[in-house]
DNA sequence: CGGCGTTATATCGCGGGACGGAGTAGAGAA
DNA sequence: TTCTCTACTCCGTCCCGCGATATAACGCCG
């Protein structure tokens, strides 16, 4: 399931999200994705998404599980998350109170 | 105000939900989403946008008042805020759950 | 009427990120 | 062992965000 018009995807809030619900490791966290957002990850993006997110400090690898390697939250994460998650709930909440006043 | 973290802005999706209140020209659309989201969008990020949502069927151009070109919404760009918004409503309200859920 | 700030649009170029695909390697089943 | 899932890494390309820059029309004040 992909958008047919651009990427409007952003891979790292998504990260976020998942690992919001608890430890995941990058694999674990491209199904979690899917299966509450419909969106399918690409190990490109995924990993790619990890690094950067790791290397801005939102989240953190932990010791790895065998050939698992889970990340965490980190509070820094967890704040940036919750204020993307307020702004993009204020964008469509203003969006789709716009959309209903066009089509009255 | 800038986000310090990346850039999670979605210009084009701004730029749909500024049409969404009535037709606009370009300048318009950059106070609009100034002072609506607070999301301050150079020239070059506007109109690229415009011509890519315009390229997309999102947008259409209107005939040129004086120098001004204003842009209308169309019903499949309306198709598509309002897609946008919901999955982003519903991204946001699952991320601040689980936020809750984790602090608690 | 001449200069000036604001309005309004357009273009260029760089850098970074999204994204898929190919490649690697461990672990369990047969 | 071999096959197959799982799990991750690397690479290359293309797109796009975005600041800098250019251009020009409009209104206004002296």
């Amino acid at each position: 399931m992909v958008d047919e018009l651009g990427r409007w995807a952003e891979p790292g809030l998504l990260v976020l999200a998942s690992l919001a619900d608890g430890d995941k490791h990058g694999y674990a966290i491209t199904n979690d994705v899917a299966e509450q957002v419909g969106v399918s990850l690409g190990p490109g993006t995924l990993y790619a998404a990890l690094s950067r997110l790791e290397e801005r400090g939102l989240i953190e690898g932990l010791p790895a599980e065998g050939r698992r390697r889970p990340y965490r939250l980190t509070a820094a994460g967890a704040a940036e998350l919750s204020a993307q998650a307020s702004r993009m709930q204020r964008l469509a909440t203003l969006s789709l109170g716009r959309l209903r006043m066009a089509s009255a």
